[in-house]
DNA sequence: TGTCCACTGGAAGGGAGGGCTT
DNA sequence: AAGCCCTCCCTTCCAGTGGACA
Protein backbone atom coordinates (compact mmCIF):
# COMPACT_ATOMS: atom_id res chain seq x y z
CA UNK A 1 0.00 0.00 0.00
CA UNK A 2 1.45 3.71 -1.07
CA UNK A 3 2.26 5.45 2.27
CA UNK A 4 -0.17 7.69 3.19
CA UNK A 5 0.22 11.32 2.45
CA UNK A 6 0.21 12.98 6.28
CA UNK A 7 2.57 10.23 7.20
CA UNK A 8 5.42 12.37 6.18
CA UNK A 9 3.77 15.58 7.54
CA UNK A 10 3.19 13.91 10.93
CA UNK A 11 6.64 12.78 11.80
CA UNK A 12 8.19 16.16 10.16
CA UNK A 13 9.40 18.36 13.56
CA UNK A 14 7.41 21.48 13.79
CA UNK A 15 8.52 24.67 15.57
CA UNK A 16 5.70 24.02 17.96
CA UNK A 17 5.37 22.57 20.95
CA UNK A 18 1.89 23.41 22.22
CA UNK A 19 0.10 25.50 19.18
CA UNK A 20 -3.07 26.63 20.82
CA UNK A 21 -0.87 28.43 23.95
CA UNK A 22 -0.44 30.59 21.00
CA UNK A 23 -3.98 31.28 19.97
CA UNK A 24 -5.62 33.88 21.18
CA UNK A 25 -8.84 32.16 22.71
CA UNK A 26 -6.29 30.10 24.72
CA UNK A 27 -7.04 31.82 28.41
CA UNK A 28 -3.16 31.32 30.84
CA UNK A 29 -2.75 30.80 33.99
CA UNK A 30 -1.61 34.98 34.62
CA UNK A 31 -3.22 37.84 32.64
CA UNK A 32 0.28 40.51 32.82
CA UNK A 33 -0.95 43.50 33.28
CA UNK A 34 -4.64 43.42 33.83
CA UNK A 35 -4.57 42.90 37.87
CA UNK A 36 -6.49 45.93 38.18
CA UNK A 37 -8.89 45.08 35.92
CA UNK A 38 -9.30 41.35 37.41
CA UNK A 39 -9.54 42.87 41.18
CA UNK A 40 -12.28 45.41 39.90
CA UNK A 41 -14.29 42.88 38.20
CA UNK A 42 -13.86 39.53 40.52
CA UNK A 43 -14.74 42.50 43.37
CA UNK A 44 -17.93 42.98 42.20
CA UNK A 45 -18.52 39.05 41.18
CA UNK A 46 -17.67 37.99 44.75
CA UNK A 47 -20.73 39.25 45.66
CA UNK A 48 -22.57 36.15 43.96
CA UNK A 49 -20.55 33.79 45.90
CA UNK A 50 -22.62 35.45 48.98
CA UNK A 51 -25.83 35.61 47.32
CA UNK A 52 -26.60 38.77 46.24
CA UNK A 53 -26.47 40.32 43.18
CA UNK A 54 -23.24 41.77 41.65
CA UNK A 55 -23.83 45.39 39.48
CA UNK A 56 -24.32 45.24 35.67
CA UNK A 57 -21.17 46.42 34.17
CA UNK A 58 -19.74 47.39 30.87
CA UNK A 59 -16.46 46.87 29.80
CA UNK A 60 -14.69 49.37 26.90
CA UNK A 61 -11.83 48.66 25.26
CA UNK A 62 -10.04 48.19 21.96
CA UNK A 63 -9.72 44.44 20.19
CA UNK A 64 -6.90 42.48 21.93
CA UNK A 65 -6.73 45.14 25.41
CA UNK A 66 -7.72 41.57 26.81
CA UNK A 67 -11.50 42.33 27.82
CA UNK A 68 -12.42 38.58 26.60
CA UNK A 69 -9.37 37.27 27.98
CA UNK A 70 -10.38 38.64 31.63
CA UNK A 71 -13.62 37.91 31.90
CA UNK A 72 -13.23 34.58 30.59
CA UNK A 73 -10.22 34.52 33.26
CA UNK A 74 -12.58 36.22 36.35
CA UNK A 75 -15.12 33.46 35.72
CA UNK A 76 -13.48 30.06 35.46
CA UNK A 77 -12.36 31.42 38.78
CA UNK A 78 -16.00 32.17 39.84
CA UNK A 79 -16.96 29.15 38.77
CA UNK A 80 -14.64 26.83 40.43
CA UNK A 81 -15.22 28.89 43.95
CA UNK A 82 -18.78 28.82 43.63
CA UNK A 83 -18.46 24.56 42.88
CA UNK A 84 -16.19 24.39 45.74
CA UNK A 85 -18.48 26.23 48.61
CA UNK A 86 -21.32 25.00 47.22
CA UNK A 87 -22.80 28.03 45.94
CA UNK A 88 -25.12 28.01 42.87
CA UNK A 89 -23.52 29.95 39.85
CA UNK A 90 -23.84 30.03 36.32
CA UNK A 91 -21.77 31.93 33.97
CA UNK A 92 -22.75 32.33 30.42
CA UNK A 93 -20.37 34.03 27.54
CA UNK A 94 -21.99 35.07 24.09
CA UNK A 95 -20.82 36.87 21.56
CA UNK A 96 -23.26 38.91 19.61
CA UNK A 97 -21.43 39.67 16.58
CA UNK A 98 -22.66 35.97 15.80
CA UNK A 99 -25.76 35.77 18.25
CA UNK A 100 -27.07 38.95 17.31
CA UNK A 101 -30.97 39.06 17.82
CA UNK A 102 -32.91 39.07 20.75
CA UNK A 103 -34.93 36.03 20.54
CA UNK A 104 -31.61 34.28 19.74
CA UNK A 105 -29.66 35.16 22.54
CA UNK A 106 -32.92 34.43 25.00
CA UNK A 107 -33.16 31.02 23.53
CA UNK A 108 -29.36 29.99 23.68
CA UNK A 109 -29.46 31.39 27.73
CA UNK A 110 -32.56 29.06 27.99
CA UNK A 111 -31.11 26.39 26.10
CA UNK A 112 -27.66 26.24 28.33
CA UNK A 113 -29.72 25.81 31.20
CA UNK A 114 -31.76 22.78 30.30
CA UNK A 115 -29.58 19.33 29.07
CA UNK A 116 -33.00 17.63 27.82
CA UNK A 117 -33.06 17.55 24.09
CA UNK A 118 -36.63 17.47 23.48
CA UNK A 119 -37.24 20.80 26.19
CA UNK A 120 -34.71 22.88 23.42
CA UNK A 121 -36.24 26.15 22.36
CA UNK A 122 -36.08 25.92 18.57
CA UNK A 123 -34.11 28.12 16.95
CA UNK A 124 -37.02 29.84 15.36
CA UNK A 125 -40.92 29.44 15.16
CA UNK A 126 -41.68 30.83 18.64
CA UNK A 127 -43.05 34.21 19.83
CA UNK A 128 -39.83 35.71 21.63
CA UNK A 129 -42.28 36.66 25.23
CA UNK A 130 -42.34 33.07 25.56
CA UNK A 131 -39.04 32.11 24.90
CA UNK A 132 -38.21 35.17 27.72
CA UNK A 133 -41.12 33.34 30.03
CA UNK A 134 -39.44 29.74 29.65
CA UNK A 135 -35.83 31.34 29.98
CA UNK A 136 -36.71 33.26 33.23
CA UNK A 137 -38.53 29.82 34.58
CA UNK A 138 -35.72 27.75 33.86
CA UNK A 139 -33.30 30.42 35.87
CA UNK A 140 -36.00 30.39 38.76
CA UNK A 141 -35.92 26.41 38.99
CA UNK A 142 -31.87 26.40 38.77
CA UNK A 143 -31.59 29.25 41.43
CA UNK A 144 -28.46 30.76 42.73
CA UNK A 145 -26.51 33.90 40.48
CA UNK A 146 -26.57 34.13 36.78
CA UNK A 147 -23.69 35.95 35.16
CA UNK A 148 -24.32 36.67 31.43
CA UNK A 149 -21.58 38.22 29.51
CA UNK A 150 -22.41 39.87 26.47
CA UNK A 151 -18.94 40.65 24.37
CA UNK A 152 -19.34 42.57 21.31
CA UNK A 153 -22.64 43.95 22.77
CA UNK A 154 -23.16 46.74 20.08
CA UNK A 155 -23.87 44.93 17.28
CA UNK A 156 -26.69 43.39 19.10
CA UNK A 157 -27.76 46.41 19.95
CA UNK A 158 -27.00 48.56 16.63
CA UNK A 159 -29.00 45.87 14.85
CA UNK A 160 -32.02 44.60 17.03
CA UNK A 161 -32.30 47.43 19.73
CA UNK A 162 -32.38 47.38 23.31
CA UNK A 163 -35.15 45.68 24.26
CA UNK A 164 -33.33 42.51 25.27
CA UNK A 165 -31.45 44.36 27.70
CA UNK A 166 -34.15 46.30 29.20
CA UNK A 167 -35.67 42.83 29.73
CA UNK A 168 -32.72 41.09 30.95
CA UNK A 169 -32.03 43.83 33.18
CA UNK A 170 -35.07 44.32 34.82
CA UNK A 171 -35.58 40.39 35.17
CA UNK A 172 -33.87 40.65 38.78
CA UNK A 173 -37.21 42.61 40.04
CA UNK A 174 -39.25 39.14 38.72
CA UNK A 175 -36.91 36.33 40.11
CA UNK A 176 -37.52 35.40 43.73
CA UNK A 177 -35.47 32.15 43.83
CA UNK A 178 -32.75 33.55 40.71
CA UNK A 179 -30.18 36.39 40.53
CA UNK A 180 -28.86 37.79 37.26
CA UNK A 181 -26.14 39.70 36.54
CA UNK A 182 -25.00 41.45 32.97
CA UNK A 183 -21.56 42.01 31.44
CA UNK A 184 -21.62 43.91 27.93
CA UNK A 185 -18.14 43.65 26.37
CA UNK A 186 -17.60 46.40 23.71
CA UNK A 187 -14.88 48.13 21.72
CA UNK A 188 -17.71 51.12 20.69
CA UNK A 189 -17.00 53.54 23.47
CA UNK A 190 -20.43 55.82 22.53
CA UNK A 191 -22.49 52.89 22.06
CA UNK A 192 -24.52 53.73 25.08
CA UNK A 193 -26.28 56.34 23.11
CA UNK A 194 -28.11 53.90 21.40
CA UNK A 195 -29.57 52.74 25.24
CA UNK A 196 -32.60 54.04 26.72
CA UNK A 197 -31.97 55.92 29.65
CA UNK A 198 -33.33 53.34 31.88
CA UNK A 199 -31.33 50.47 30.26
CA UNK A 200 -28.38 52.93 29.97
CA UNK A 201 -28.21 53.60 34.07
CA UNK A 202 -29.14 50.14 35.06
CA UNK A 203 -26.82 48.37 32.77
CA UNK A 204 -23.43 50.72 33.17
CA UNK A 205 -23.86 50.63 37.18
CA UNK A 206 -20.15 49.78 36.96
CA UNK A 207 -18.16 50.74 33.22
CA UNK A 208 -14.66 49.39 33.42
CA UNK A 209 -12.48 50.84 30.63
CA UNK A 210 -9.32 48.54 29.52
CA UNK A 211 -6.37 50.84 28.08
CA UNK A 212 -4.47 49.32 25.07
CA UNK A 213 -1.49 47.34 25.56
CA UNK A 214 2.02 48.68 25.32
CA UNK A 215 5.00 47.47 22.88
CA UNK A 216 6.58 46.32 26.35
CA UNK A 217 3.32 45.12 28.00
CA UNK A 218 2.94 42.56 24.62
CA UNK A 219 6.40 41.89 25.16
CA UNK A 220 5.63 40.37 28.48
CA UNK A 221 2.99 38.49 26.94
CA UNK A 222 4.57 36.95 24.47
CA UNK A 223 7.57 35.85 26.71
CA UNK A 224 5.01 34.32 29.11
CA UNK A 225 3.63 32.00 25.40
CA UNK A 226 6.65 31.50 23.66
CA UNK A 227 7.42 28.55 25.29
CA UNK A 228 5.13 27.20 23.54
CA UNK A 229 7.84 27.16 20.70
CA UNK A 230 11.20 24.93 20.09
CA UNK A 231 13.07 26.07 23.39
CA UNK A 232 16.21 28.11 21.01
CA UNK A 233 13.59 28.64 18.16
CA UNK A 234 13.30 32.31 18.28
CA UNK A 235 16.19 34.64 17.54
CA UNK A 236 16.71 37.69 19.38
CA UNK A 237 14.31 40.81 18.02
CA UNK A 238 11.43 38.38 17.05
CA UNK A 239 8.98 39.21 20.28
CA UNK A 240 10.15 42.57 20.36
CA UNK A 241 9.27 42.98 16.32
CA UNK A 242 5.67 41.13 16.76
CA UNK A 243 5.47 43.41 19.82
CA UNK A 244 6.37 46.70 17.81
CA UNK A 245 3.85 45.31 15.09
CA UNK A 246 0.99 44.73 17.34
CA UNK A 247 1.47 47.85 19.45
CA UNK A 248 1.27 49.73 16.15
CA UNK A 249 -2.08 48.15 15.04
CA UNK A 250 -3.88 50.01 18.24
CA UNK A 251 -2.07 47.54 20.68
CA UNK A 252 -3.62 44.46 20.00
CA UNK A 253 -2.61 41.66 21.97
CA UNK A 254 -4.33 38.87 19.57
CA UNK A 255 -2.61 40.33 17.21
CA UNK A 256 0.81 39.80 18.75
CA UNK A 257 -0.15 36.28 19.16
CA UNK A 258 -0.93 35.69 15.64
CA UNK A 259 2.13 37.11 14.37
CA UNK A 260 3.86 35.17 16.72
CA UNK A 261 2.35 31.61 15.40
CA UNK A 262 2.20 32.54 12.25
CA UNK A 263 5.54 33.64 11.89
CA UNK A 264 6.94 30.34 13.24
CA UNK A 265 4.77 28.75 10.52
CA UNK A 266 6.60 30.58 8.06
CA UNK A 267 9.77 29.56 8.98
CA UNK A 268 8.91 25.68 9.17
CA UNK A 269 7.36 26.30 5.76
CA UNK A 270 10.39 26.62 4.38
CA UNK A 271 12.32 24.46 6.52
CA UNK A 272 14.34 26.57 9.39
CA UNK A 273 14.70 26.10 12.28
CA UNK A 274 14.82 29.39 13.94
CA UNK A 275 12.00 32.34 13.47
CA UNK A 276 13.90 35.51 12.38
CA UNK A 277 12.23 38.81 11.94
CA UNK A 278 12.14 38.34 8.11
CA UNK A 279 9.65 35.51 9.16
CA UNK A 280 7.48 37.98 10.81
CA UNK A 281 7.54 40.56 8.03
CA UNK A 282 6.18 37.33 5.73
CA UNK A 283 4.12 36.62 8.11
CA UNK A 284 2.69 39.63 8.83
CA UNK A 285 1.94 40.32 4.91
CA UNK A 286 0.34 37.20 4.62
CA UNK A 287 -1.92 37.43 7.79
CA UNK A 288 -3.09 40.53 6.39
CA UNK A 289 -4.01 38.66 2.66
CA UNK A 290 -5.21 36.06 4.24
CA UNK A 291 -7.77 38.15 6.23
CA UNK A 292 -9.09 39.92 3.33
CA UNK A 293 -9.01 37.40 0.96
CA UNK A 294 -11.51 35.43 3.58
CA UNK A 295 -13.45 38.62 3.61
CA UNK A 296 -14.04 39.06 0.23
CA UNK A 297 -14.51 35.88 -1.32
CA UNK A 298 -17.41 35.24 0.87
CA UNK A 299 -18.84 38.65 0.24
CA UNK A 300 -22.51 38.26 -1.24
CA UNK A 301 -22.49 39.05 -5.51
CA UNK A 302 -24.13 42.66 -4.77
CA UNK A 303 -21.99 43.06 -2.29
CA UNK A 304 -18.92 42.44 -4.27
CA UNK A 305 -20.34 44.61 -7.16
CA UNK A 306 -20.39 47.09 -5.60
CA UNK A 307 -16.29 46.88 -4.00
CA UNK A 308 -15.67 45.94 -7.47
CA UNK A 309 -17.19 49.65 -8.86
CA UNK A 310 -15.16 51.46 -5.76
CA UNK A 311 -12.18 49.26 -7.15
CA UNK A 312 -12.70 50.09 -10.68
CA UNK A 313 -12.86 53.87 -9.94
CA UNK A 314 -9.90 53.79 -7.81
CA UNK A 315 -7.71 51.79 -10.50
CA UNK A 316 -8.23 54.73 -12.84
CA UNK A 317 -6.83 57.27 -10.56
CA UNK A 318 -9.98 58.15 -8.70
CA UNK A 319 -8.87 58.45 -5.19
CA UNK A 320 -12.09 60.15 -3.49
CA UNK A 321 -15.53 58.38 -5.17
CA UNK A 322 -18.85 59.66 -4.05
CA UNK A 323 -21.53 57.59 -3.87
CA UNK A 324 -23.34 58.24 -7.03
CA UNK A 325 -20.08 57.56 -9.22
CA UNK A 326 -20.04 54.04 -7.61
CA UNK A 327 -24.27 53.37 -8.42
CA UNK A 328 -23.39 54.43 -11.85
CA UNK A 329 -20.22 51.71 -12.41
CA UNK A 330 -22.29 49.23 -10.13
CA UNK A 331 -25.14 49.17 -12.36
CA UNK A 332 -22.76 48.91 -15.35
CA UNK A 333 -21.43 45.88 -13.47
CA UNK A 334 -25.10 44.41 -13.09
CA UNK A 335 -25.63 44.11 -16.65
CA UNK A 336 -22.66 42.07 -17.07
CA UNK A 337 -23.36 39.61 -14.73
CA UNK A 338 -26.81 39.12 -15.51
CA UNK A 339 -28.62 40.71 -12.60
CA UNK A 340 -30.83 43.11 -11.82
CA UNK A 341 -29.62 46.37 -9.67
CA UNK A 342 -30.47 47.28 -6.13
CA UNK A 343 -31.81 50.36 -5.55
CA UNK A 344 -29.67 53.20 -4.56
CA UNK A 345 -30.81 53.39 -1.29
CA UNK A 346 -29.66 49.92 -0.61
CA UNK A 347 -26.18 50.70 -2.08
CA UNK A 348 -25.82 53.66 0.55
CA UNK A 349 -25.85 50.28 3.14
CA UNK A 350 -23.64 47.88 1.32
CA UNK A 351 -21.20 50.76 1.06
CA UNK A 352 -21.41 51.16 5.01
CA UNK A 353 -20.99 47.74 5.70
CA UNK A 354 -18.24 47.64 3.90
CA UNK A 355 -16.95 50.56 5.83
CA UNK A 356 -17.15 48.82 8.80
CA UNK A 357 -15.38 45.69 7.29
CA UNK A 358 -12.61 48.16 7.01
CA UNK A 359 -12.54 47.60 3.49
CA UNK A 360 -12.74 51.23 2.51
CA UNK A 361 -13.40 54.45 4.38
CA UNK A 362 -16.72 56.32 3.93
CA UNK A 363 -16.71 59.62 5.37
CA UNK A 364 -20.39 62.22 4.29
CA UNK A 365 -19.16 65.17 3.54
CA UNK A 366 -20.92 67.90 1.72
CA UNK A 367 -19.87 69.68 -1.74
CA UNK A 368 -22.26 72.31 -1.35
CA UNK A 369 -23.97 73.03 -5.04
CA UNK A 370 -22.89 69.81 -5.83
CA UNK A 371 -25.35 68.01 -2.94
CA UNK A 372 -24.20 65.49 -0.21
CA UNK A 373 -22.91 62.46 -0.35
CA UNK A 374 -19.93 59.83 0.54
CA UNK A 375 -16.30 60.37 -0.33
CA UNK A 376 -15.27 56.73 -0.33
CA UNK A 377 -11.44 55.43 -0.62
CA UNK A 378 -10.28 52.11 -0.54
CA UNK A 379 -8.34 50.92 1.89
CA UNK A 380 -7.51 47.48 0.48
CA UNK A 381 -3.46 47.49 -0.03
CA UNK A 382 -2.23 47.56 -3.44
CA UNK A 383 -1.20 43.55 -2.78
CA UNK A 384 -3.79 42.21 -2.72
CA UNK A 385 -5.47 40.94 -5.99
CA UNK A 386 -9.26 42.03 -5.47
CA UNK A 387 -10.16 40.81 -8.79
CA UNK A 388 -8.75 37.32 -9.09
CA UNK A 389 -10.05 36.44 -5.12
CA UNK A 390 -13.60 37.74 -6.37
CA UNK A 391 -13.43 35.78 -9.45
CA UNK A 392 -12.38 32.78 -8.15
CA UNK A 393 -15.34 33.11 -5.26
CA UNK A 394 -17.72 33.68 -8.08
CA UNK A 395 -16.73 32.80 -11.49
CA UNK A 396 -19.47 35.09 -13.06
CA UNK A 397 -17.01 38.27 -11.47
CA UNK A 398 -14.29 37.45 -14.36
CA UNK A 399 -17.37 38.04 -17.13
CA UNK A 400 -17.73 41.74 -15.41
CA UNK A 401 -14.28 42.46 -15.52
CA UNK A 402 -13.32 41.60 -18.84
CA UNK A 403 -16.75 43.37 -19.88
CA UNK A 404 -16.16 46.70 -17.79
CA UNK A 405 -11.97 47.21 -18.68
CA UNK A 406 -12.85 46.55 -22.64
CA UNK A 407 -15.67 49.20 -22.22
CA UNK A 408 -13.25 51.44 -20.22
CA UNK A 409 -10.33 50.96 -22.83
CA UNK A 410 -12.45 51.85 -25.90
CA UNK A 411 -13.40 54.73 -24.35
CA UNK A 412 -9.86 55.66 -23.81
C1' DT B 1 -29.28 85.27 2.40
C1' DG B 2 -31.76 81.84 0.29
C1' DT B 3 -31.66 78.07 -2.92
C1' DC B 4 -30.72 73.75 -4.29
C1' DC B 5 -27.86 69.71 -5.09
C1' DA B 6 -27.02 64.75 -4.26
C1' DC B 7 -27.36 62.44 -1.40
C1' DT B 8 -28.01 60.26 3.80
C1' DG B 9 -30.36 57.46 6.78
C1' DG B 10 -34.76 56.48 9.43
C1' DA B 11 -39.28 54.19 9.12
C1' DA B 12 -42.46 51.07 7.41
C1' DG B 13 -43.45 47.26 5.17
C1' DG B 14 -43.30 43.26 1.64
C1' DG B 15 -42.20 38.68 0.74
C1' DA B 16 -39.51 34.51 0.85
C1' DG B 17 -37.72 31.02 3.83
C1' DG B 18 -37.30 28.80 8.03
C1' DG B 19 -40.02 26.77 11.79
C1' DC B 20 -43.72 26.07 15.49
C1' DT B 21 -48.67 25.22 17.20
C1' DT B 22 -53.22 23.71 16.88
C1' DA C 1 -53.42 22.63 6.52
C1' DA C 2 -53.89 27.07 8.39
C1' DG C 3 -52.27 30.48 11.17
C1' DC C 4 -48.53 32.32 13.60
C1' DC C 5 -43.72 33.93 14.52
C1' DC C 6 -38.81 35.32 13.46
C1' DT C 7 -35.09 36.61 10.24
C1' DC C 8 -33.08 38.31 6.16
C1' DC C 9 -32.88 41.08 2.23
C1' DC C 10 -34.81 44.39 -0.05
C1' DT C 11 -37.96 48.45 -1.70
C1' DT C 12 -40.46 52.71 -1.21
C1' DC C 13 -41.05 57.00 0.77
C1' DC C 14 -39.34 60.99 2.61
C1' DA C 15 -37.49 64.48 5.87
C1' DG C 16 -33.09 66.29 6.69
C1' DT C 17 -28.52 68.36 5.62
C1' DG C 18 -23.85 71.22 4.81
C1' DG C 19 -22.10 74.27 2.05
C1' DA C 20 -21.09 76.34 -2.92
C1' DC C 21 -23.12 79.46 -5.57
C1' DA C 22 -26.20 83.17 -7.42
Amino acid sequence: MEENIFESMMVESSLFLDKSRLHHTYVPEQLPHRDKEISTIAHNLVEALHGQIPSNMILYGVTGAGKTAVTSFVLTHLQEKGDNIDAKVGTYVINCRNIDTNYRVLALLGNELIDDENEKIPFTGWPTDRVFDVLMRRMEDEGGVHVVVLDEIDYLIKKSGDDLLYNLTSLNGMLRNARLSVIGITNDLTFTEYLDARVKSRLGQEDLIFSPYTASQLQDILNQRVDALVPGSVSDGVVNLCAAMAAREHGDARRALDLLRASAEEAHRVGEEKITPHHVRLANNRLERDQMTLVIGDLPLHQKLVLFAIYAHHRRGVKRITTGEVYQVYKQACRHSNSLPLTARRITDLISTLDMLGMITAQTVSRGRYGRSKEIVLCIPSSIDIEQIMAEAEPMMQNVVNATYSIQSTLI
